[in-house]
DNA sequence: AGGTAACCGAGACGGTACGTCCCGTCTTCTC
DNA sequence: GAGAAGACGGGACGTACCGTCTCGGTTACCT
């Protein structure tokens, strides 16, 4: 296996046109969205060549889930709420996902992250590995934690983080209707009856 | 309030063209994805000008939507399996959806569109209104069936469908995890836990 | 030989963009000279598409071909001086040469052409059929006259030519010294003695 | 005027890596011409930083320069053939030519330093002094031996070998036709006709 | 003999231009 | 007048080199 591909050294990679870049990227998908962002675009704004971007990421799609990562710090540990009301826990987890989204801002930057990954699997495994995978297994956490204290049944936590998350990105993502704290009440509630012991 | 933008005259259009149109598009989405498929490529496959794709549809979305209810037959009716069996029901909906997406050039099909709609909220409302809208409402008759039946509790409804078909699409859209038979038991059980009276 | 290039109508092609291309070209290569000339630059001047430059032309050694004749009308009809003084004639020639190549913007236009050619056979052969093979056809058929005037012996009118010419082009391309009435008077004087009964 | 241009010390360069420079421009300009060769082709196949490059030489010309005259050993002296036979001595001169611009890498070769040249006047200066001029004047050395001997007239020795290279280049360098023994005879004799006293 | 300045290989960098693809509009000719 | 065809001005693609720069490493001179 010769691969010929040449691949650029990264210790010699420039810290402030790596910063730059991300900057850059993060401010464009805002303004215009992921599909008119263009490496282009980046590259002018953040005063790179485009080969500077070409060298370290293989298309937009990575450039602008770096970006995220850095805005959202996600590689920094994250930790699920957990105080002894776990229906509070759950409330306050979707409310501030809500809070989050308000920002129409970042709601554009976080749709066109799961845009992108619609096309790209390599990029879908990326997000799951840093970001969707560790959240998710802390609510599971919460969730044993709470089946520990005998607070909730013993079902199948894989499926049940499912409905959590899912009834609230399927509205979202699916646009089928708004997002509320009712509604975030509603599901938490549904989702608590069915874990009841 | 003239408006002068010469609006074509449907009864002069030809159905040749617009199916072979639509036969293009479906085709190129399920080989190269939404994001590939160019006009230029669905006028040529179709034999067509372009022209004539652009004085039907405003932009690829709207080709594509239509292209895909063309496929589906969505606007035929639609009607959900409704037997004396709550549970069998909705294991035979998220069942047979895991069948339809389990063919990698409809799934590539249905992706895209709900690719194409994160960008443009016009195709969002139209995807709402002519398929997702119909089957959520279809999905809530049947629920409220089983409540007058006593099956079920009487409950938010509205959230109760998003957690029915959000963990689907969650797994599916997020990639988080596969689609099987056994996760569609799961997520029918829970749910009927969740609005046993 | 199917040939799948599609290649363009000519019979579609825009007269204005094609004018605004060959001026365009024109003004940079005596601007900027050739190796500096780009096709963006072009495109950019003429405001008019790259497609559009590259649709009708294969490189900008064509470009630069075609602008060279439109600006000459070369192929309008040229006609060699034709007096009853041949020594008068072939001065004239020479002299009104040094005259052009006096204009900077065209000299430099025109060694810009000479060498691209060095780098293009194709350009090569082009430039000898429209503009060098009549002009030096319309040479010799000057010296035909003279020969049967009985003013000059019937010599190798090839090679003849070639003295007249090549003495001349050969200071001026590889700047071995200036270009001068004087100088002009010596080739013919030379020439004419070569060339005497 | 101190001039902090830093330039760099000659007893420190390093001998391997001009030659390795020198050889790899001479096979590249025979290999892909001219226009194709670049610094980088030129440092990557001598395994050289490009650095090493422009810190000697200002451009691609300069090294092509180099390249060749080191190629021909023109710094080496050059002898004009001198017999008693005026005419065989012009004839090999030119026969010989004909001969190395046979060799279609050499013939390349050369036609590119005479590319460069029509767009670097510093460039053509340099090759004046240590190329064309000493053979130019070794040339009307020649002659004005002839002239000594009363072989032929006193004429414009100047014009006289413009005549005689020009005549021979113009046919090459322009491509308006093919070069050969023939073609030779008739140009020294058109020139030894001219020169007859 | 040790210190240091310069050359060296390597190659990342901000850029410019390449030649291609496709956009959405416009024009021409056919049915 | 709709439609097939496709030229047009334009914008972005991903690649190739430009000429500059920075980084260890290795000489070669100079105390």
């Amino acid at each position: 296996m010769p691969e010929h591909v040449k691949t650029p050294d990264p210790a010699r990679r420039s810290e402030r046109s790596r910063q730059a870049i991300l900057t850059a990227a993060t401010e464009l998908v805002s303004e215009v969205g992921y599909q008119k962002l263009t490496i282009e675009g980046v590259a002018s704004r953040a005063g790179v060549g485009k080969q500077t971007i070409y060298r370290w990421w293989p298309d937009k799609g990575a450039v602008v889930l770096d970006a995220y990562l850095a805005l959202t710090n996600a590689d920094a540990g994250l930790t699920f709420p957990t105080t002894d009301d776990l229906e509070a826990d759950l409330r306050l987890v979707l409310t501030s996902t809500v809070g989050q989204l308000a920002d129409a801002s970042f709601a554009r930057f976080y749709r066109s992250l799961l845009t992108a990954i619609q096309n790209d699997e390599k990029l879908a495994r990326q997000l799951n590995e840093r970001l969707l995978g560790p959240w998710l297994e802390a609510t599971k956490e919460r969730l044993r934690v709470a089946v520990r204290a005998g607070e909730i049944a013993d079902a199948d936590l894989d499926a049940a983080v499912d409905l959590f998350y899912g009834s609230f990105y399927y509205r979202w993502l699916l646009r089928t209707g708004p997002l509320s704290t009712e509604y975030c009440d509603s599901v938490v509630a549904l989702l608590l009856r069915a874990l009841r012991p």
